[in-house]
DNA sequence: GTGATATTTGGACAATGACCTAATTAACGG
DNA sequence: CCGTTAATTAGGTCATTGTCCAAATATCAC
């Protein structure tokens, strides 16, 4: 079971670039292939379909938010925020799938399958950790208040990209990057005690 | 200069229909064709391409949003959330469009050209509506608040569809649709005054 | 009717993703 | 070094897609 030779990497690394610049339909497998110098048949040979190239970046992605969501013990609203942003920047970094996300989930349902497996985790492990910075003192929000926190931060998460690559084209990919954290950081706002005030405040102002 | 033939309408009645069943990309001219029993070139000689259709439908939305998203003199918040309403029902009525949002953008220069140029003076009337709700003492917000009200309506608005389409397959669309509208009220719940939160409340409740 | 215009027809075109086979080369264990 | 397997090339076909065009037909004013 070797999981990854050389070509396949090249391919992936590949396709991952030109799909992001290009949008993932646009970038045909001659393409991909004359600009890895490779035979059409070759791509075929690692990747049999271009849903399969599309299903392991999906992979891929997958994994580096495993690595980045996780349940902290004692969050606090800086270790909190720093997670969301490594987050954008994962979706930064596999922006055409954000790009493609209807459209991926209705085509290609093995994506589809295991995106809506692991959404239900994502959402308790964002629960747990808005709970925690509940137990921190940082924000006071019952149950259904969490609730709302965490599915409007599924949705702004999913789409910032989208909206940014439409209305804020003109905007350094860091710029786009701050309007949106700082976006969810006022929502949070209402919910602050003093102490998270003051640190949503920090955030709010850089 | 005649407007729309029957024609013309019919191809756009059934343009709109089959594409909001199962997305614009999957829909080809040649199956439309046949379900309006036409040869594909007579569809051509009325939208010589596909993004001529796809542009027509915009058209007709963007329209139809002129109509719902208009400057109110004296708001109320119900009369502000009916209007929110309406607007997710035309979204629901176009939802292909929404669905497609980027792709449209990206590949259809005429729409997205139109649409940045409408989208601006859309969130000035949302900006002036949200004033209008401060004055009537039914929230209370500084500039920057109703300027973070406006984005966040906005990215609501444009991906609500999507987001269900993924994640809320399952649900009818008025439970979809109430559930968005749900998420924007609580987005305003924090700059609520008194009589404004008992308005909001009747609306979280519903 | 006749002529001009509007509409419809049927087929062609290039590009795409997918698929296939045969032949060639590379890599590697024994 | 040999044989086997993995990787790559080369070429092609196939169905489907959006687009395009020339000819045929229908419509209607005069």
């Amino acid at each position: 079971m070797e999981s990854k030779s050389p070509t396949e990497k090249k391919i992936v690394e590949m396709a991952l670039k030109m799909f992001n610049e290009s949008g993932i339909e646009y970038v045909g497998m001659r393409e991909l292939a004359a600009a890895l110098k490779m035979r059409v048949g070759n791509l075929t040979y690692y990747f049999p379909t271009k849903d399969d190239l599309v299903n392991r970046l999906s992979l891929d992605l997958a994994e580096e938010n495993n690595r980045t969501i996780v349940p902290v013990e004692h969050v606090t609203l800086k270790a909190f925020f720093d997670m969301l942003h490594q987050v954008f920047r994962n979706h930064v970094r596999y922006r055409c799938l954000m790009l493609s996300f209807v459209h991926i989930m209705e085509r290609n349902p093995i994506v589809a399958k295991r995106y809506s497996k692991i959404q239900s985790t994502r959402n308790e492990t964002w629960s747990t950790n808005i709970q925690a910075l509940r137990k921190g003192k940082y924000i006071s929000a019952d149950a259904s208040e969490v609730n709302f926190l965490v599915s409007t931060i599924a949705l702004i998460a999913r789409f910032w990209i989208s909206e940014a690559a439409i209305s804020f084209k003109q905007q350094t990919e860091e710029q786009q990057l701050q309007h949106y954290s700082k976006m969810i950081a006022r929502i949070f706002l209402p919910f602050a005690t003093a102490k998270g005030k003051r640190e949503l405040e920090e955030l709010l102002e850089a």
